[in-house]
Order: C-alpha cells, then sequence, then structure tokens
RNA sequence: CGCGGCGUGGAGCAGCCCGGUCAGCUCGCCAGGCUCAUAACCUGGAGGUCGUUGGUUCAAAUCCAACCGCCGCAACCA
C-alpha cells in the first residue's frame, strides 16, 4: 500500500499483579517518544505493547481476591491501559497473554521449536519446599540456612521431569552476534555485560516447562506440563504481529526494530530470545534498548529507594496526572530521567522542574509572545503575508557574550534528532530549551519590543514574529515528548502547514507565511490562557 | 578478586571514548536591570585543588595503576 519505510518496536509486557506504577510508565513513555518521533519522520510505526499473564502469581492474586483468573486479567488489562491512555502513550496494539489467539500461534511457535529438535525431555533438579509446593532457588537455600523462608522447613533435594530449550546450542552463534551487531544491545555496557556473561558463564538449557499448573499454555506435545512463563510472555511480539496466523503481516513488520525493556531483564531478550526465534527458523530483532530504572527519593531521610510495595513508596502515575496533566508527567521522566540510566522522582524535584522549565521557561514565553501581539497588534501582525522566516535574528550576536555558543535552530534541530534517535531523551529536550528558548528570551530582552513599539511598529512586529518562530520550532520539536502541550502551542497561531502533517525537519524549515500571523489560540478576557500555571 | 555503574561549587548533572580552546549547565543564593509575561524575563556575582594517592605527558576532570566510598544486578521483584 506504501513505501514508507516500517518501524515495529515493543515495550516489555507487564505482570499484572499490580497496578502500574511510576517505573512501569517510564519504559512507555520513552518508547512512545520513539513511536511518535518515527511516525513524524514518515515511518508505518506499529507498537505493540501488552500483559504478560499466564504467571501462577497472577492467578493466586485473582485466587485471592475471589476472582476468576481470566476476569482479572481482563480487568487488569482494561486498567492498564487506561492508565496508558491517560499518559497519551500511543501503542496500536495491546496483547493478553491469557487470550485464545496468543496461546494457540504461542503453541504453534513451540512445536515448530520442537520439530526443529531444539526441545528435549530431562529432569530438573533443585531446592524444593513441600509446603510451598516449588522450587527455591540455590541462592535462597544458601542465604536462609537451607530452610524455606516461608515455612522455616528445610529444603529438600528433589527432581522431576521437565521440557528443556536447548539455549546452549546457540552460544556461539549468540556471541557472534553480539559482537558483530554493535547495536543489537543498546546501551553500549548492557552489550558488555551480555557478552561478557556469555564468555564468563556459557549458556545453559533452559526448563521451560511447569508441571501441574491450570493457569497457563499447554505444551502441545505433552499437555501434561505448562509452558514456563517467560517462553510464552515474550512470544508477545510475534503473536502480536500475526505469527502463526496470519504470515502476511508477520512478514511485514518482522524483525522488530526495537524492544524497549528494563536493565533487569536484559539477558532474556539478549540470550534466550534470539535463541528462540533461530530455533524456529526466525530471525532476532534489530535492537534490545534496555534503560534505566526510576527510583524514588525519600526526602525525609534522603535516600533513595528502589520503588517497593514492602517500602510502601510506590506512586501511581495518576496521583501525578491528575493534579497536574499527562505532559508534566511526561516531561519530568524524560527530562529528569536519563532513558538510558537511572532517575530519581520525588515531588519537590517535579516542582523545581516543572516551574523553572514548563512554566517559566515554555509557558511564559508562549504567553509573553502572545499578549504583545495581542495588545499591540489586536492579535495579528498585519502584512506579515510572506514573511518569511530566517534564524538570524537567533545566531546574529545581538550581545557580545552570544558569540561563544551561536544557537541555531537547524543545529538544534538535528542534535534534538539524533539525541531522540539514540533514546537520549534528556538531553534532546536540554538541548532544545537551551538552543532555542533560552536565546529567544534573551533576543526578546534586547529588542524590548514594549518599549519599540512605541517608535517602530513595523520592527516590532518583525521581532515579534520572529519570537513565534521560535515557538514553532519548539513546539515541532517537542512534539514527541509533550505531545497535546506542543499542539496547544503551536495551534495557537495560524502556522501553514497542519499539525498532523509536521515533521520533525519542519522545524527549521523556511516557509513563508500565507496569511498575516495571528493568534488563534483560544482567549480568555482578552488573554491566552497559561499553558503550565506555576506550582505554588 | 562475580558483573556493572557512579563519585565534578549548597542540590542535580554535562564534559571523560578522540588529553590542551574546560572548569560548563540547570536549580538555589546575593546584587542590579526590565516591566511584555505565569512574582515570570535579562545581566552580573559569590561558591569547586573535578573521591584519594601515585604514574604517563610539555600539558589530565579527561589516559594508566592502586585504594576509599556509594549504588545497582546476580535467570521469573518494572
Amino acid at each position: 500500500m506504501t513505501d514508507k519505510p516500517r518501524w515495529f518496536q515493543t515495550t516489555a509486557i507487564d505482570y499484572p499483579n499490580s497496578r502500574p506504577h511510576i517505573g512501569t510508565a517510564f519504559e512507555k513513555l520513552g518508547a512512545d517518544v520513539q513511536a511518535r518521533y518515527r511516525r513524524m519522520e514518515g515511518y508505518d510505526v506499529f507498537f505493540l505493547m501488552g500483559n504478560d499473564e499466564n504467571t501462577l502469581k497472577v492467578a493466586d492474586r485473582a485466587k485471592s481476591l475471589g476472582q476468576e483468573p481470566q476476569a482479572y486479567c481482563d480487568d487488569m488489562a482494561r486498567q492498564f491501559q487506561e492508565v496508558w491512555k491517560a499518559l497519551d502513550i500511543s501503542h496500536d496494539t495491546f496483547i493478553q497473554t491469557s487470550h485464545e489467539r496468543h496461546k494457540q500461534c504461542c503453541r504453534k511457535f513451540v512445536q515448530k521449536v520442537y520439530d526443529n529438535g531444539y526441545i528435549y525431555k530431562g529432569s530438573y533438579e533443585g531446592w524444593y519446599c513441600p509446603g510451598c509446593e516449588e522450587f527455591k532457588s540455590d541462592k535462597v537455600h544458601a542465604e536462609s540456612g537451607g530452610l524455606c523462608p516461608n515455612h522455616k522447613r528445610p529444603l529438600v533435594r528433589r527432581s522431576e521431569p521437565c521440557w528443556f530449550f536447548k539455549l546452549s546450542a546457540f552460544k556461539d552463534r549468540l556471541l557472534e552476534h553480539l559482537k558483530g551487531n554493535p547495536e543489537f544491545v543498546q546501551p553500549e555496557s548492557r552489550r558488555n555485560e551480555m557478552i561478557g556473561f556469555i564468555e564468563a558463564e556459557g549458556l545453559q538449557d533452559l526448563n521451560i516447562s511447569r508441571h501441574g499448573e491450570e493457569w497457563g499454555i499447554k505444551l502441545p506435545f505433552d499437555p501434561e506440563f505448562t509452558i514456563y512463563v517467560w517462553f510464552d510472555a515474550l512470544l508477545t511480539y510475534i503473536t502480536g504481529i500475526g505469527y502463526g496466523d496470519d504470515e502476511a503481516t508477520f512478514r511485514k513488520h518482522w524483525p522488530a526494530d526495537v524492544h524497549f525493556i528494563g536493565k533487569d531483564i536484559t539477558r532474556f531478550h539478549t540470550h534466550i530470545w534470539p535463541a528462540m526465534l533461530w530455533a524456529a527458523g526466525e530471525e532476532a530483532p534489530r535492537k534490545v534498548f534496555s534503560h534505566g530504572f526510576v527510583y524514588v527519593k525519600n526526602e525525609e531521610a534522603g535516600t533513595v529507594e528502589k520503588i517497593s510495595k514492602s517500602l510502601g513508596n510506590v506512586i501511581e502515575p495518576m496521583e501525578v496526572i491528575s493534579k497536574f496533566s499527562a505532559d508534566a508527567f511526561r516531561y519530568y521522566f524524560l527530562r529528569e530521567c536519563p532513558f538510558p540510566s537511572d532517575g530519581e522522582f520525588s515531588w519537590t524535584r517535579f516542582a523545581e522542574v516543572y516551574n523553572s522549565e514548563l512554566a517559566n521557561s515554555l509557558g511564559n514565553t508562549l504567553s509573553r509572545c502572545t499578549t504583545l501581539i495581542l495588545k499591540n497588534f489586536g492579535g495579528v501582525l498585519p502584512g506579515t503575508n510572506g514573511y518569511t522566516p530566517s534564524w538570524d535574528y537567533l545566531s546574529v550576536p545581538f550581545d557580545n557574550k552570544m558569540s561563544i555558543v551561536k544557537p541555531s535552530v537547524p543545529r538544534t534541530l538535528e542534535a534534538a534528532r539524533s539525541l531522540t534517535e539514540s533514546c537520549n531523551y534528556n538531553q534532546a529536550i536540554i538541548n532544545i530549551l537551551l538552543g532555542i528558548l533560552s536565546p529567544t528570551n534573551q533576543y526578546l530582552e534586547f529588542k524590548a519590543p514594549w518599549k519599540l513599539v512605541k517608535t517602530d511598529k513595523e520592527a516590532t512586529k518583525e521581532v515579534l514574529f520572529n519570537a513565534v518562530q521560535s515557538l514553532r520550532a519548539v513546539s515541532i520539536l517537542l512534539k514527541p515528548f509533550i505531545p497535546k502541550s506542543a499542539e496547544a502551542i503551536y495551534t495557537s497561531f495560524n502556522f501553514p502547514t497542519p499539525w498532523a502533517e509536521v515533521k520533525y525537519a519542519d522545524a527549521a524549515e523556511l516557509k513563508a507565511q500565507p496569511d498575516d500571523l495571528r493568534i488563534t489560540a483560544e482567549l480568555i478576557d482578552g488573554k491566552v490562557k497559561p499553558l503550565f500555571p506555576r506550582i505554588g
């Protein structure tokens, strides 16, 4: 239908045993920025998200609430999507692994791997607690002195039959792949880590079955067993685009351009996942991006804590969104927490960033421009039809300090573009603010249109026209990050290109204004409403 | 000796890969300016021997070594 380049990306899928918190949301945000940016760049984007439901924990949680697992999962899926919607996450599909279509496609995949000889029967041996009826890791065994942490009873050595995936068979190919494709695992440090793991420990075959569980997907060749939740979860990335029942769609999208995941599950995505795909005769994904974590700053203690229920520091996205806005939420995390590494949240810091950058810098610049035009020109700059933007007003040194770093919209555009593509979102945003917004305020200060208008209306018109161009550029560059606010800024004026058609490169475009530049924003008491009211 | 990351003015960070043009940015603080704007904006200032020690070099925040301190991960806790 189109020769647009395609772009397929996913986030990790989440366990629905509790509602999403700000850390969960961080990943979706980072992925969303990429999706929005790629759409602006003309890609045919398909963005997959979902929930990972076939785990015993989910079934247990449902039981404790007196619900059927399926009903529970469906309700949680609804709740998750409500949050994603509130955050303006622009995913195209949302997969629930408990749904029949996923299960069937999943079984087809497993069967294929089995047919190809990469699944074999063996036995798993480990430390078992008869009270919990489950195996405990060697770590637990070592740390608890051989006792079950829950039952305080001795763990017993036990072995039981199971099915293994022959992960070890892919060791050489995987190492070669990791080493030969620097882009495959990002950021770089994770890639080194992943190579290091294999070189140090090799790859052991993986038990991919669980015995005697009701909730889950049955192995097609041995219905006594269910499929280990990870093996099934990873498959959403392909079952969600038609693997197993819609070959054409699957071929259109696969291989994925990027999987966005948390740094804790990098091994699953860079060792097990490619091996699984190869075992089924498919290609590995092009890139796995391991983002950092968000921690919560405990402002009383001055410490930084991992988000956890036991510490009672869980913050849900809705707490922030309902108090402020989705864009305020997006801005904070994208600006303040470097996507490839870790970040922190605190309400104090939130208010600082919000006031300083969204209210004082971005919102206030819009206010001063619109007010000047409204007060002095009745909202229209007459005779500016045919004016073509030029960025000289920012790069000509209007103050002797300016010569060091000449701000330039085209240069900022390129910086923002490359930083966004490499998922360094916070750096991209900083560049946009420092590269355009800040010099624009200096420019206004230097030209003082509020004074100039008394002596030279023509010159004032040009100054305001220029300043508004900065807002246009900034709104375009910020579109992937704070879509609603960016749109509000852009549509406050009658710029020639419709918002929906704006490309990233248009930020630096030199397209003539066909009509007189005018304020098109809604006016309240003759003024444009503040975009980001300060937090008191 | 498990793996990885971090330590830069009061706070948060950038710079380090490719040594010199680097001590930079934001917030806060102090002084001044402006008054179009969301008590916003602009200018100037105080404040750091870039964790420690040693090495390489004409020259190190930047490279090398050792040490100290903080943090994360270690197969189902985003």
